[in-house]
DNA sequence: GATGAATGAGTGTTCATTCAT
DNA sequence: AATGAATGAACACTCATTCAT
């Protein structure tokens, strides 16, 4: 057994897990938790069924890996540039939604989410854990960016944790389009990038305190 | 044989395929398409296993019964009560989405938009007929809504079958709401009811030509 | 109710259990024991599957109905032609199988005997009847004939109740073709009438040349 | 890993499928293919349902290969056998009859047939195989014997490939004794052995006393 | 560590049988 | 007597999990 071998050897099997939860995920999302069988998963990362369980002691574990490790990575950069962002407001969240779509919405991540959606009443733990490292964090980023924009006169007064939801409904509709109806985004007339710049639009009209209401005579 | 009874065991069997219907609605929902067992589903509508499958061949036709049972039939009534609308076309999509919530976003209807977007990927002859029957309307609909809008002037111009999304996005993450994150819903300051007149505001806010913009000094 | 229908009722209620056992002896046939479901056969008799087991509590005992209903009722008339028979023994062998071919081999009952074959041992109890009622008699009226024809000396000495089995085959082997290889019979140069008629010529002659017919005067 | 523990599971695994198909012989046999239950089968080849599964992906498979594995492999040999046979034609078909009882007849393989009898009828996909590699190769076989028996003057004139079926009917019957009726073998003089020479006998000269016709004064 | 043969609990589906009407 | 809705035991087949090698 050469040095060179070993080494090979080494290097594949620390990529192990990270091959694995990349398989699994696109299974995941492509046929839900329980129609996919882990000897699937297996082959699609190239190795035997026993080893799968070497990694990951039952299939809800292996789920939940894969949840987990395609997640709340994203939040402290986005925090970041929330602290340091000079612009206005609204250049603010229009920087955010499509940070958000680079990341997220246009990549395989955007499956989770529907994963998430889908299995949430199976492993309510897992929700839980979603719900505090990616929901909570991504939805008072959101708040603290409206909070902004209403404490500059940039936006109209408002319930700000009533209306991030009006910012992430679109969010979540685009990825359920993408891991759900693609087939027919065509005849439906749904582009997810022209889509979020009209919501972009539409926020900024509803969100905005309107010259009309700021000037009074 | 009196009628009596005869009419007793009519009833109740015309009764069954109801009560099925229901019981796996609420399965469904609750546990996914494989994760709920033909037998409870049975139970629950107090029944044996046998019965089930006197009504619904298979499990699969349980599945596209519960679907095809609790939608598609709003549609008539609502094409209808818009080609007699006499107010203007902002009430008229006020009306449209009280409406909807009504009489599905609040029911447990709710639940199997959720169920497809989850299953869409396994029943894919199941989600041709939803989209045909049941988003394909919608979506039309609600098209004509916003033409009838731009028409008067109400609205301003816009490509009416992509900003049909943008009313349908916060349908859809009500109804996920309501069905995978209940628990969360105070937590997270999730009202489905002030998100839904947000929604509207937020909506002709965004949908409106303004006359302070269309008429400048 | 008048007295017509009453009539015509109770006639049917008679005809009921015959019905049933033809329909079943068809399917039984046709499918085998286990491949054949009671619905069909009361379906086909047509009333109801609760109907028929008021007249057979069981799948089984219909089965042994079908059977012993249609054997054993040829033997008496077969004895009595036996006895009274006046001509050569190999013109009474002759007439024996031909009768049998005419009455069981070319009729829905030669399917009883593969039914026998096929299911004798699931029913012991069904085949010990068989045994008695049929093989047995068939058997005793052969080595009878072969016994009148040594004894005449017609034919050469032989162990009589073991050269009934050579007469027996052809006979099993026309029905087992006949509710089994049907399809075949063309491409295997399969015609029973031929087939029976040759059976009787070898029986009789063999295949060999003999050096008398060879070589006459 | 030793080299000798490599050996003892893998000549476990390659033993599988034969353990599996002797047992299921058995038991098809004895019960017909409805009768036997799967995981009866496992258990009396000492292994699992599950195990079983792996081998054969459907109980009809499983039959199939039952069929498959137990026949056909005998006729090269016996074409061979017939091409170089040097005696008469009528010592050729002594033999080839005996050899079939000893590696047909007299084994567990003469199950087979009674089998093939009973379900021919549900799968008619299996029937086709049998008849093309057994039947078939069968009759070609016998009917060659019996032509090179006219061209020599051995035997007399006749369809040689209806005279087949003279010959191999005797066949069927003894199979169908030794897997149906066994239990009555004694008490209806059915000797195989026994009959099958008789039955040699018979072709080779009926059962008519022919000196007395064959030489008339 | 890695393998893949083996396991067996679990589930959808069938169908003979029952029984209220 | 006749019906057919209801039952539930039985069985083929699946698949997550184990473990000897």
């Amino acid at each position: 057994m050469t040095p060179d071998s070993t080494l090979k050897r080494e290097r594949r099997k620390e990529a192990r897990p990270g091959e694995l939860l990349e398989a699994a995920l696109d299974l995941f999302v492509q046929k839900g938790f329980a129609g996919t069988k882990v000897e699937e998963v297996a082959a699609r990362a190239g190795v035997s069924k026993g080893t799968l369980f070497l990694y990951f002691p039952t299939k809800e574990d292996l789920f939940k890996a894969v949840v987990s490790e395609n997640l709340a990575q994203h939040f402290p950069g986005w925090n970041q540039a929330f602290e340091s962002f000079a612009g206005s407001t609204a250049d603010m969240l229009r920087f955010a939604l499509h940070s958000w779509w680079e990341k997220i919405g246009a990549t395989p991540a955007s499956g989770i989410c529907k994963l998430m959606i889908s299995e949430s009443r199976n492993f309510p733990e897992l929700l839980a854990f979603y719900v505090e490292s990616v929901m909570r964090p991504g939805n008072l980023l959101l708040r603290r960016i409206l909070e902004r924009g209403m404490a500059t006169g940039e936006f109209r007064p408002m319930d700000s944790s009533l209306a991030v939801h009006a910012i992430v409904a679109p969010m979540i509709y685009i990825m359920v389009w993408e891991n759900a109806l693609t087939a027919y985004s065509d005849s439906l007339n749904m582009k997810p990038e022209s889509f979020l710049d009209q919501h972009i639009d539409i926020l900024l009209q509803g969100l905005v305190a309107t010259p009309a209401k700021a000037s009074p005579p």
